[in-house]
DNA sequence: TTACCTGCAAACCATTTGCAGATCC
DNA sequence: GGATCTGCAAATGGTTTGCAGGTAA
């Protein structure tokens, strides 16, 4: 973990994260600290996200990368392995994860009505390194 | 559904899809139909294969739209609701999900050791609508 | 002093779109 | 014939980066 100098603007973004529940976009966050900071650049905002994500300080919700496509238009579930990047089918039984969403409702005010999900891991051929 | 006519670039997309396993982005894509009609465009696959998830005939993988952050950096599940794209907290006990990693274990060569899940439906505002 | 930080603007990358012409029905 | 398709190239939108100057330690 690398030291990192003190930054007002640094200090601005995670305060501001800390406080809301909006789970905002960069540029969200960009246009709050612009109402402390007016003349902060979008740059900034990113690279500080960035290094506040790299620390632990803050957690970015996404799934990166770019889109893949799948022959396969029946439901079912996905298999990333974070060594070589490559995409798998996984053969769970349709429905064997429904009980999920009911999990998630529980105390939940809304109506959840799905899930997306994927797996990670290491695929076979990257546990023989 | 809109009818669609026929064309050969797009029958081509979907006959590689349909026999290809490695979930390919649209660049991977383009590149291999490139080898059957070298002069077919970047754009074309990109309108095709769009038709052909709206048709249902392939899947996309991806959660698309841009990152978002989140200042409580403790594992935790999120629900995004499908009317009006606001993302929450879900209150889910730690690890009262994993389990589902062995369901998806089960007959998979490789090593499982995580998952990625969100959670989508109406929030309660857009219920009462 | 010197590493890290900033604003700015340009670069980048994935994806979309406007256009004029080609193709299917 | 007319709607839908194509290739091309330019536009878009989110994100990163190079640079020259500023700031924390």
């Amino acid at each position: 973990m690398i030291t990192l100098k003190y930054s007002r603007q640094r200090e601005s973004i995670k305060a501001y994260l800390a406080q809301t529940k909006e789970h905002p976009t960069a540029d969200t966050v960009y246009m709050h600290i612009r109402e402390v900071y007016p003349n902060v650049s979008l740059g900034t905002v990113y690279r500080n996200l960035n290094l506040l994500v790299d620390q632990g300080e803050i957690m970015r919700i996404s799934q990166g990368e770019s889109d893949r496509f799948d022959g396969n238009a029946l439901p079912h579930y996905h298999f990333l392995c974070t060594e070589c990047s490559c995409v798998q089918d996984l053969n769970i039984a349709p429905g064997a994860l429904d009980h999920i969403n009911i999990i998630a409702g529980a105390g939940f005010e809304g109506e959840i009505q799905g899930h997306s999900t994927f797996f990670y891991g290491k695929c076979s051929k990257c546990i023989d390194k």
